[in-house]
DNA sequence: TGGATATCGATATTGTAATACTGATAAAAT
DNA sequence: ATTTTATCAGTATTACAATATCGATATCCA
């Protein structure tokens, strides 16, 4: 794997969609697979596919068959970080936030969350999918030392930024944010916003258009 | 509104940050807002900014002082149709189904989860935070009688497909697809995906960065 | 009252992601 | 053996989103 490139955030989120379309390849015993099949597959490009690959894999194709299934696979899996894992700690067990928890999927995709944080009584020290939930004030000394960098936001909007401030200065340097609010952050520090009324606003004006369309 | 043109689809994401910043704005007594200043808040640019407003509000902003504060908040809020909900339906009752049932924002959002579908027994009949669970059987029927248009999927990977064809019977035109595959669709149905593979890919890109510049 | 300043809207420029093109090459077909 | 075909890799082009520039204008301050 090419581990020095950056792949642009395009790229990247492309990539879980290949590895899937490999997976379900792979099933159906086929070994070799062209970047023009991928593509269809998926409604791409077949030269943006070629170039993806070429971006993270040090496989080569081979003309008029394509590329060995398993290489790009490993070296996609690799790229993503799914063979060595990211230990991540979650702030705010709601509803959503057990969701997170329970969610056994993560695994699979290199992600470990450890614990979790609230500040209610009645949550604090219970254990959620196997997580013990920790009072907030303990946030700190827990993400020094454990040594985590990555912190799951799932409080309601208008404590996001004082939790946001929190794992800031507990060393934490990518956040993702399931609170629909823009947080302020050093810059050495991501921040992967998953923002539902986003989403919703691409929805709507589908809809919308669907809807002038059939009268 | 200019409720005739469209926007892209991140200048419509943009949006519902212009919001945020701006009940913020409003919050604080502040009546007349500039580009400039919302640009400065959410870390854009201000040409951007400015030809994110133009393209849907009819208002005019006044050199030197800015636009005003409730125009701006009332045209965005009725382009993204905050202001006329659209109903939808859900189908998976599981923990992740559960936690968008219960979702109070959505109202928020123009977004009204009127019913859910699951083919779980234990499940179906049950009320899940005011909304009642049917059997999947039932979906064709309730969609097209009440002509809904919107269907969220939150059933595993390998059911999506399967969800999604029998949304397309009952006459449903968008979909908010939380499972991680690729659906296909006809052209006039948009899939929105809610991929938390790709967030973590960026997440894993960006922290594996700052571990490298970091030894 | 006149000059300085911040912002606007419109237009030009830049930058980057996606796509098209070209020659090379391996496999299949004649 | 030769031709055809599908694909690859590299380069060129295109398309479009983001940014910069510029003249106009409303407000503020001297
Ligand atoms: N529920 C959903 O479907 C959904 C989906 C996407 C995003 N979100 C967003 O996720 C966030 C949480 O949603 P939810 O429905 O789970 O809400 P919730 O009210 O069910 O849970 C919020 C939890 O955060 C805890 N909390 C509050 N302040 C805290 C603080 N300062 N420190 C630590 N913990 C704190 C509360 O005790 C509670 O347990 C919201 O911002 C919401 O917009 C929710
Ligand atoms: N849990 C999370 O945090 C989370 C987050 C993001 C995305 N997702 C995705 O959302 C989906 C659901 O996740 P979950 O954790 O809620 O799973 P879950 O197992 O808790 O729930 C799945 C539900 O779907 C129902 N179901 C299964 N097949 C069905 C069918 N054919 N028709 C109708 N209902 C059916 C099941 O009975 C179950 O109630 C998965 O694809 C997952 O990848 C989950």
């Amino acid at each position: 794997m090419k581990k020095d490139v950056n792949l642009t955030v395009q790229a990247l989120q492309r990539m879980p969609y290949y590895l899937q379309c490999l997976r379900k390849v792979k099933e159906n015993g086929i070994q070799i697979v062209s970047a023009t099949a991928i593509a269809n597959e998926l409604n791409l490009n077949d030269v943006l596919v070629r170039k993806d690959i070429s971006m993270i894999c040090t496989t080569k194709g081979k003309p008029k068959t394509g590329f060995i299934v398993d290489e790009l696979i490993e070296n996609i899996e690799d790229y993503l970080g799914y063979n060595n894992t990211m230990d991540a700690i979650l702030v705010g067990v709601g509803s959503l936030g057990k969701a997170l928890l329970g969610n056994s999927e993560f695994n699979k995709f290199g992600l470990n969350i450890i614990a979790a944080f609230d500040i209610d009584e009645d949550i604090i020290n219970q254990v959620i999918c196997g997580k013990k939930v920790f009072a907030i004030e303990k946030l700190q000394n827990l993400c020094e030392r454990m040594h985590i960098h990555i912190g799951i936001i799932t409080v309601p909007a208008e404590f996001a930024q004082e939790v946001a401030d929190k794992f800031v200065n507990s060393g934490i340097k990518a956040i993702w944010n399931f609170a629909l609010i823009k947080l302020s952050v050093p810059e050495d520090v991501l921040v992967q916003n998953e923002n539902l009324a986003a989403s919703l606003a691409v929805l709507s004006q589908h809809l919308r258009n669907e809807m002038d369309e059939n009268k």
